[in-house]
DNA sequence: ATGCAGTTTTGACATAGATCAACCTTCATG
DNA sequence: CATGAAGGTTGATCTATGTCAAAACTGCAT
């Protein structure tokens, strides 16, 4: 008797229907059925290793993705080669959201650690999104949600100071966990003191730095690449009220 | 014989069909009866006088808004009253994309010289867009731009020294006036030499001085608040590749 | 285990742009 | 037309953060 290997596909059928991201992602609020029709246009891609390029910017978009494990990184790019890093991405978040106005992304969407992510064809979402107005108004939220974010970081790169950036930042990752079950306290720098810099706008040397002197005034605890958040509030303070906040 | 003065209501229907930011706007790209049916939602609001606000941060979001007339500033506040502009907005622009994820507005919005905008109200345009398929990839496309317009801005507060900024930002209102059938190379700028600052994560001091510059050099003559653009081309040439941009 | 490339830390120094200050210009208002 | 407030320009100085450099650490690949 010998046994039958399945030979698979690059892309399944994904199950948003049973996926414990349901609530963080896309099909938030939809009923049973409408997940299932959801589960219809969904696949599953093949996982991504660290370092592989999700999409690169010119490309044509085709589809959303929908981050299922892993943890990428969004990079714009200035025609002379300067780099920017945009965002970092996690478990339940879209991304490609960028492309749909042009029909090509962007930027380039790289994984940051061994990923697996959902693929959703933008038609087919559009055309389900008109049957489903639940679907569509969750998808409005979340390009929303996207855009109110973007200012967020003009405000913090427009005029925070340094080590706020990098608070506010730590903070961000922080919620971003808790949101997801895991610690807010305590977790692990996926990307580099460089791609941390392009984000904040400012240079590595000067994120190792602040980590450094957080350290010393006992607000986190780092090694390498974890951190741990001793006191929140201070991290919270620093944010919010940086004495008169002068600039630069 | 008396005449009759009609009073009229606060907000009139308003007419897309008729519109000559039609193809800049919204209904870019409807049919005729699909232009009709977005006409019965738009309502014309009254006029907005320099100094208005169309909404503030907090407020509920009940509509979206079109520019029709005039110009506008977006500014995103920090709990500490920092305030940094988001965003300059003209005509055919549609204003509010950030709040539909809470509910509630992001920034402030406030007219920068007597302005008249049409009002979408948003659950109406949500319904409409379920009909009307070429509305729905449309407004997808409005709001992806705005992603990739804040990415731009990222890119710009996070990488670019002062005059790259403010010749990237010259460049940007260049444009935009030329696809609105205006002068490309000689506008008003209507707004203050800090809120452009603020716009670009500078000082008024430092903006007011790389004007200057920009002018000894022949690249531009400023007067005020009027800017001609002498030299496109140097303008263009400072924002790709500034001599291997060391930065700050 | 060993070596090597990439990453991080830390120090010394340089500088772009902020800050402070004085003065000038423009424009709205009585 | 006078007056004052807001906005803009310019100079002198300061400082946060960039730049350069060296050394230490980390972890993958032989």
């Amino acid at each position: 008797m010998s046994t039958v290997i399945p030979i698979v596909s690059h892309t399944l059928r994904a199950a948003c229907s049973s996926c414990s991201l349901q609530e963080l992602c896309l099909p938030a609020g939809l009923a049973h059925d409408e997940l299932e029709r959801l589960d219809q246009i969904v696949n599953k891609k093949r996982p991504l290793k660290r370092g592989d390029y999700l999409y690169r910017a010119g490309g044509s978009l085709q589809s959303l993705y929908a981050v299922r494990t892993g943890f990428f990184k969004s990079c714009v790019m200035h025609d002379d080669g300067r780099e920017q890093v945009a965002g970092f991405h996690m478990a339940g978040e879209l991304l490609g959201m960028d492309g749909i106005g042009s029909g090509k992304h962007m930027c380039d969407t790289v994984s940051l650690e061994d990923s697996e992510v959902c693929e959703i064809p933008f038609n087919d979402l559009e055309k389900l999104s008109r049957d489903i107005p639940t679907l569509q108004q969750h998808f409005h939220r979340i390009m929303s949600r996207e855009i109110a974010r973007d200012y967020g970081v003009m405000l913090l790169l427009g005029s925070m100071r340094a080590e706020e950036r990098l608070a506010a930042f730590l903070l961000n990752l922080s919620q971003r966990f808790a949101a997801r079950g895991y610690s807010s306290k305590s977790f692990l720098l996926r990307m580099t003191r460089n791609e941390i810099g392009s984000y904040l706008g400012l240079k590595l040397e000067t994120i190792s730095r602040a980590l450094s002197h957080f350290q010393t005034e006992g607000i986190i605890a780092v090694q390498n690449k974890s951190v741990e958040i001793k006191d929140p509030d201070r991290l919270r303070a620093m944010v919010s009220q940086c004495a008169g906040h002068p600039q630069q």
